[in-house]
DNA sequence: TTCGATGCGGAGTGAATCGCTCCGCATCGA
DNA sequence: TCGATGCGGAGCGATTCACTCCGCATCGAA
């Protein structure tokens, strides 16, 4: 019990890395009803593994939406530390809709709220209320335009129902195709559909098979693991 | 068997549109984990009664589907009809936003896509590319957008994760202003958020109380029922 | 090489929920 | 009053859930 504790802290660590980020990518395809014997099968451990860092499943939620709020206050900070407020604004909306507090709305309510993340909820929501802001007295930004509905285009942009399918269907040859897809639907829903364009679309336009492939049954269930 | 059973066919047309709109609603809030007692309670009948119009769950999906493409294919050809290019092609998005493709992509590939349906997309797609194609003659949509682009952004805006937490939480009080906030996204992903406003965002400015609720603990689960 | 300790994967468990069936009852025209 | 009809929902077997527990592989120490 010691400093003698060293042994294998790696491994662990490392196996705690993949527990949290199967977790948070199950979470995201499944929603509320994500089960915890597929995050482990995704994280490539046993439930017996998982349930020895963590005493409940609720408790895993726990830590995943902390590490989320960090990464959240992280971005809008990142962001307000940038000269071009535009710039800043939209790193912001970058990184949270990547790393995805949306994907964490469908545990919302099911577990208790701890003091650090209310505190950590509450710092966030200042750095972006000034993100805001800065981007009107720049006059960047669509008059009117509040941090909630901020907030609330995030939210809509966070979940990624296309991955979610191919997910589930198992075609991951299409994945980088619908990765380029959502990153054009993301700057459209940024930067406007009307002609006026901020710059050319990027990447490649989307095939029309990304459309009609999920209407196909299923060749292969989703393996589930490894 | 003849012209006479026309006896309380009135109130059989009744239940059957409160299943299908029921069958919607929980379908959207739900996914493709929609149970058919929560839909039979929602619509207000028993599970017996559902199951005398559709021999299966899969079967009213599949009924639902077709609706949904019905509308779907309406939507673009009213679209068409109107002379403004532009809103031509928000009026299409706005309807599919509305009617919600997007709510139904969770059931896709979990029933068998009769020839009618398939007609009725490949119709639809038409509609829809004749749509961007004048849009783009006209000069009025980003350059580079495709069909595709815009089908997608429709299905990124279907779905609507707060109207989802708020109707499993039954705070139907904050219902509206769910409703208001959506529509202020809308427009934003449609317009744009860059300064360069297509007019005032319709509407009032949504509360913060939007954000915060959902991590407060449900003080009474959905009653599901009536 | 042998031994105790440690963390591992996954079969097993009771509970909950699923789609679906079936039956008693209310409501109608005759 | 009586047969017919459509109704709501209890009940059924099957499935899936969160969680427990145990045999085994792998390590340092002797």
């Amino acid at each position: 019990m010691t400093a003698s504790r060293s042994w294998r802290s790696e491994e662990v660590a490392r196996n705690d890395r993949a527990l949290l980020r199967a977790a948070r990518e199950v979470l995201a395809v499944d929603g509320a009803h994500a089960s915890v014997a597929s995050i482990a099968a995704r994280a490539g451990v046993g439930v017996g593994s998982l349930y020895r860092r963590y005493r409940t499943k609720q408790e895993l939620f726990q830590r995943l939406c902390l590490i989320a709020l960090r990464d959240y206050l992280d971005a809008a900070n990142e962001g307000l530390a940038m000269d071009d407020p535009w710039a800043g604004l939209v790193h912001y909306a970058m990184a949270s809709i990547r790393s995805g507090p949306g994907s964490l709305a469908p545990v919302a309510g099911t577990f208790d709220v701890t003091d650090e993340m209310t505190e950590l909820a509450e710092r966030g929501d200042r750095a972006v209320a000034e993100l805001v802001e800065r981007a009107h007295r720049a006059r960047v930004l669509r008059a009117g335009v509040t941090a909630v509905d901020l907030e609330l285009l995030i939210e809509q942009l966070s979940k990624s129902p296309l991955q979610e399918h191919l997910q589930r269907q198992g075609r991951t040859e299409l994945y980088d195709a619908a990765l380029n897809a959502r990153e054009r639907i993301i700057a459209v829903a940024l930067d406007g559909l009307r002609a006026a364009p901020a710059g050319p679309l990027p990447g490649q336009a989307p095939g029309y098979e990304l459309f009609t492939m999920r209407w196909a049954p299923p060749e292969d269930e989703q393996p589930a693991s490894e």
